[in-house]
DNA sequence: CGTAGACTTGACTTAACTCAAAGATCGTGG
DNA sequence: CCACGATCTTTGAGTTAAGTCAAGTCTACG
């Protein structure tokens, strides 16, 4: 694998292949993929486009989010090497995807994709695990986004995105504002929380884009809301302990 | 359609047939079913259980759960006759399932499942489908509790609810505590928003498990978060009016 | 090297949570 | 059939985690 690993910064795309669903399992989807090039910011499409394509990240990494009427916005996915988006189930794309940095993409047309998945039985098993992973995921989500705290959601997310590094050694490409419509939470307490466990020596922040995780089985202990003193109430039902921030140091 | 809905109370199930997969795609497998019947508030499988087997409601409803270790409980999904659940990526149920009333459901091995998956084009079509549209009311759902108020995610799942039934009854199965760890909420909060749109004229309440939408247009706005004033600061950013509850009466 | 945008930090506010107690409702058994 | 205990729901009063508003600070880039 690839040692470089992208900054938001970073001029020009990085390491190409690898990840999620390996290259080599579109082998018949291969020849007939347009590839595309986007720069930092770009649009990809946008909510409410035709869902006539299906796209795979080659290089880069992709935003794909969502607006209310009002403004409040709801980032979906953070998409990298390998990842399938813009399947839908509708006519129309449900959300907006840009290029968090500049990418390559592969664009197939949608009747192409579904056609390949009748005929070929692998891409066919690999889209269902994939589809039954991104389900698994998403309730995983659902679970942050419904009763996680604030420092157990942020943590969550640096673990995440380790995943998918190596050395504890993250690189957003996101902004703040991103990772907040991500998580349920606002710039501020994401900025916040972030040099909370940065003085609590979990993690160590060279600058805003670079995280280096220090204490991993702390961050993942904090995830897992491990830190709050286990006390169910009435069992059944959500409750949690009250207080406020007793997790000093390497207390378990 | 039947006519006759289910009461959390009623002793016995009701309805059969229909629903979100039409029961027809699921021939080939319709012998392989074991049939099995289960009382209100039995367990169906654990979380952590060997996931050998894949279920379809028959008759009746199911929950699906998640615990954390301190009891705070997330409800994955509330399923009806038609749904399938238990379907997974891994080895282990990731949650518990439950029925909410007296069942009947289906059993089938996951191997049989699979095979007929391979086998059956139409099969995997309509399941190709069903997993779409399970991440397209995933993402929803991530939205709701990511961004939405109390009001906006009580309104949005008595929508959800209505859109089964029929003349806006709807027919509450689950309690207070399903919604509330449904929605990221607490018991209290969902029965005051309730006891408010009451009060508003938007709902009835004939008993706690009985509910008539009377006003759909106006519970639709508030789901969709219109009733706040459309105000959106920094673009690409989640930021919300301020001020307590200004949706008096027909507004708009 | 100055300016626009992104990030951090502080002070204050609030929507939703917690705790508490009073109604409802249910199911069971006498 | 009705009484009674258990459970669920509603409502009130006070608290808090996270949001809002408002400066500052830092950084990248023209």
């Amino acid at each position: 694998m690839a040692t470089q690993i992208l900054t938001r910064n970073e001029p020009r795309g990085g390491r190409i292949a690898s990840a999620t669903v390996g290259s080599d399992t579109a082998a018949p989807l291969a020849a007939a993929g347009t590839r595309l090039t986007f720069r930092r910011g770009q649009t990809i499409f946008y909510e409410g486009d035709a869902a006539d394509t299906v796209y795979r990240v080659v290089s880069g990494a992709v935003r794909t989010s969502r607006l209310m009427p009002d403004g409040r916005r709801y980032v979906a996915d953070f998409l990298f090497p390998g990842d399938f988006f813009g399947l839908s189930n509708g006519a129309m794309h449900t959300t907006t995807a840009e290029a968090l940095c500049d990418a390559i993409i592969l664009r197939y047309p949608r009747r192409l994709f579904e056609g390949a998945l009748e005929v070929d039985r692998q891409l066919g098993r690999t889209v269902f695990a994939a589809l039954c992973g991104g389900l698994s995921h998403a309730h995983e989500r659902m679970l942050l986004l419904g009763r996680k705290t604030a420092v157990e959601r942020v943590a969550s997310f640096l673990l995440m995105m380790a995943a998918r590094a190596e050395d504890n050694q993250v690189n957003l490409l996101m902004s703040r504002g991103d990772i907040a419509d991500y998580l349920g939470l606002t710039i501020e307490t994401v900025s916040r929380v972030l040099s909370q466990l940065k003085a609590q020596g979990v993690i160590h922040l060279s600058d805003p884009t670079r995280i280096a995780i220090t204490r991993p089985s702390t961050l993942r202990r904090i995830a897992e809301g491990g830190v709050w003193r286990a006390q169910r109430s009435r069992p059944g039902t959500a409750r949690r302990r009250t207080g406020s921030w007793p997790f000093t140091a390497e207390h378990r």
